[in-house]
DNA sequence: CTCCTGATGTCAGTGACTGTCATCAGTCTA
DNA sequence: TAGACTGATGACAGTCACTGACATCAGGAG
């Protein structure tokens, strides 16, 4: 639909807001205003101003979109684990990482509640976090193993970093007057020790 | 796992071998044979002698007949989590019924490694895997609540009790001579309880 | 000035998925 | 047994996500 391509890609002899960032920004809009299935391609390329073709060269696809801050997150938490003491367990390490990047998000609160609930809204969209959750549970396991925690150990303890944060996120979303992430986290991973530390001995 | 709901519709009215059933089967076989990509809904469905129309009328989408034994498995891991005796914790039934549903899927290992490896090779495969694992870690976390555990509990042993699940299927699927899946199971939830154990005081 | 590069537009095509209506075989009811 | 009913399927058209191929166009390097 010949969109008016109002050409102010170069101001100066910089770069405008670049395409990609126009092209986050459009598509959180129209997927917050109208929802993820409603909304599609061709619309979000159209305001930003660009093509849906286009769309696709800085997208993998539809939902790529939303997941734009994960590899941030993913070198956060890998540099969380590498910088705990020397005496910090894997478990330590896990929960310091998770509780940094926990302090992140918090920066930038309603901007991650509402990316949630529309990923929330659609299962696609949760498969999709779900598989980028598990790729950050990857990376903080291969960051374990670099500190010289040997593999069973590592995975199991970066997955259930990843579970509890889960959890801590779930809850933390599910109260709307409760704005400390870093602290639900906190207090899911004590009830994890707290509920191992209660079975039975046999 | 793919063969298991034959309904048939009626008792001697008698349809064929079911649609869904040959679908299914025949989806299996072209997946395997050239890849999950390179298979159209179109060709499964010639191959079952019914329209493409009609396999999605028995499958949501593409992907969802790889999954065709998650309810069984879901219906079997709530029944073992509620038949464990009143004396276990949480960890415990929930390490019970993971067991029972490794015993049940080592009645077929060339199919589970067959299907395995066909999911393993497809990012969206993996995904909705995933997706319903989580399914089930919520239907576990369920059954505990049904127990009388209190819910961060509940979830917290369910979503730990996926992880290590997820560890010992990977490591049993890496070794081919490995027969036993219900030992792998125990051997990582035994692992996860000595890195637990394994903290600091502080 | 010219070649090269990188980002974009354009266009055509594939294939997953959906809505709708017709059909057809068994079943139930009168 | 005729006729209405139901449930599964076929036929068909349409939308939309996504891809490959090629043209274009601006700026930078030479």
């Amino acid at each position: 639909m010949t969109v008016t391509v109002i050409a102010y890609h170069r101001a100066m002899g910089r770069w405008e807001p670049d395409a990609r960032g126009r092209l986050a920004k459009a598509a959180m809009g129209l997927y917050a205003e109208q929802g993820f299935e409603q909304t599609t391609v061709a619309e979000i390329a159209a305001r930003a101003g660009l093509t849906e073709r286009t769309f696709f060269r800085h997208f993998a696809d539809k939902r790529e979109v939303l997941f734009y801050g994960t590899e941030m997150l993913r070198d956060l938490l890998t540099r969380a684990v590498a910088d705990a003491p020397p005496s910090a367990t894997a478990l330590d390490a896990v929960g310091a990482a998770f509780e940094a990047a926990c302090a992140t998000m918090q920066e930038n609160p309603e901007r991650v509640r509402l990316r949630d609930a529309i990923v929330a809204a659609n299962a696609d969209l949760r498969e999709r976090e779900l598989i980028k959750l598990a790729a950050l549970g990857a990376a903080v396991a291969g960051a374990l193993r670099d500190r010289g925690i040997p593999d069973p150990a590592a995975s199991l303890a970066a997955e259930t970093g990843v579970a509890v944060f889960k959890i801590a996120f779930a809850r933390w979303v599910s109260e709307p007057g409760q704005p400390d992430l870093p602290g639900a986290f906190r207090e899911s991973m004590a009830e994890l020790k707290g509920v191992l530390a209660d079975r039975a001995p046999a």
